[in-house]
DNA sequence: GGTGCGATGTATCGGCCCGATACATCGCGG
DNA sequence: CCGCGATGTATCGGGCCGATACATCGCACC
């Protein structure tokens, strides 16, 4: 359910890290959803995380153990690494699709591991988003109209700041359905890499598919 | 500092009113920017500021008392009304700026109550805000540059698309501040209900200004 | 004349997530 | 040699949400 979780197991499924290092992940990734993740929220899910058993803590120790045993007992960086329960989480929670999922950042979130979504489900979410928000465009609609007179100015133009919010968005969502429709990776084909012709991608090439990390 | 207990207060200083009715004002003022204000957040909040002393509960008796006094003992609906200290509270509220004023929900609230803020702290909220907004700008872009090929193709999609928002707010947000500068209200002048030419609007005309409601 | 259903209305509980805060280490420039 | 910013882990109080429960009223439908 909640965001953080599918997040955190998402990256993880990437590369193992520890506290610091995912925030930064986690804020390249969902900057164009929320600002910043805090640690407040950070670390007791990733306490959470650890005791339901989907990531294990994997405790850096530098190279030898019994090495600068106790001169300030450094605790050193908790390394995170997801387990299998945790994939099995992670694509359950991927798949699942509710109420919840097309709300602002729950489907932000989706939507940023789409490559680790199948065509389907995709498909199932962006309709469901552009559903959403063409319920909050007629709402919005709606207010303009009947309601006009009884709201201020300003009132007034933040609603219609966030009426073209909505058909900006539904247009986009639209070009994104067709796009996944006709076969084809997201506007703009850049190189390969996510890119190509495939109309599924079934879990990415069996072997991790980690990119390169020191 | 809360969003709820700002938009209450507003509110409320147009008519007194109770929990079901209030929720409704404000998902009407608020409809751009949350999706519906949930009563797990409202009947809380309302206890708090009542404890606070900034609103204070009216009982709605039917004309004269005695009437009807026990036959299933009927709660009757609890009309809140704001006091004295509670417009001290919010005048307080609206008028002190900070981060969290720029936020995307403290800014719509902040937005939403422009007709009974000073010009000059709509214009230091407006430029706040605009400044955050440019940095979100910054950040993505510079996400869509350097670190280009670290993000999926999706990933990707989803930071274009959230950078093409910032480039429009901001965009928004520089006619408003012109506007703001040249005396204007708004665009759209409508009518002249709330619009028109005044370069100040000190509290509406002394009477309480409500709208008039059964 | 009953019956069910949707709108009205108040309220609580568990849980996610945030902002503030605290504390410790490291490397670098002044 | 001293401060300062980046790295790093962690807790605490509190706002807000979603689910849930419960009660009344009026209207349509049978």
């Amino acid at each position: 359910m909640a965001v953080l979780e599918l997040a955190i197991l998402g990256l993880l499924q990437e590369a193992p890290m520890h506290g610091y290092e995912l925030r930064k992940e986690l804020t390249a990734k969902l900057g164009a959803i929320r600002a910043a993740i805090s640690y407040g929220s950070l670390y007791p899910t990733l306490r959470r995380l650890q005791a339901a058993g989907w990531i294990a803590e994997a405790a850096e120790t530098p190279a030898t153990a019994e090495e600068v045993p106790a001169l300030t007992s450094r605790r050193g960086r908790v390394v995170y690494t997801i387990t299998a329960e945790g994939k099995e989480r992670f694509a359950q929670l991927i798949a699942q699709t509710g109420p919840e999922t097309y709300g602002d950042t729950g489907f932000g979130v989706h939507f940023a591991f789409f490559s680790r979504t199948d065509r389907a489900t995709r498909l199932r979410i962006l309709e469901g988003r552009r559903r959403t928000i063409e319920e909050r465009r007629e709402g919005l609609r709606d207010m303009l109209g009947r309601a006009a007179e009884r709201l201020d100015a300003y009132t007034l133009e933040l609603q219609r700041h966030g009426l073209e919010a909505c058909e900006r968005e539904v247009r986009w969502l639209e070009e994104l359905i067709a796009n996944e429709r006709s076969g084809r990776a997201p506007t703009v084909p850049h190189d390969g890499t996510a890119g190509g012709r495939r109309d599924d991608n079934s879990p990415p090439p069996p072997g991790e598919t980690r990119t390169e990390r020191p």
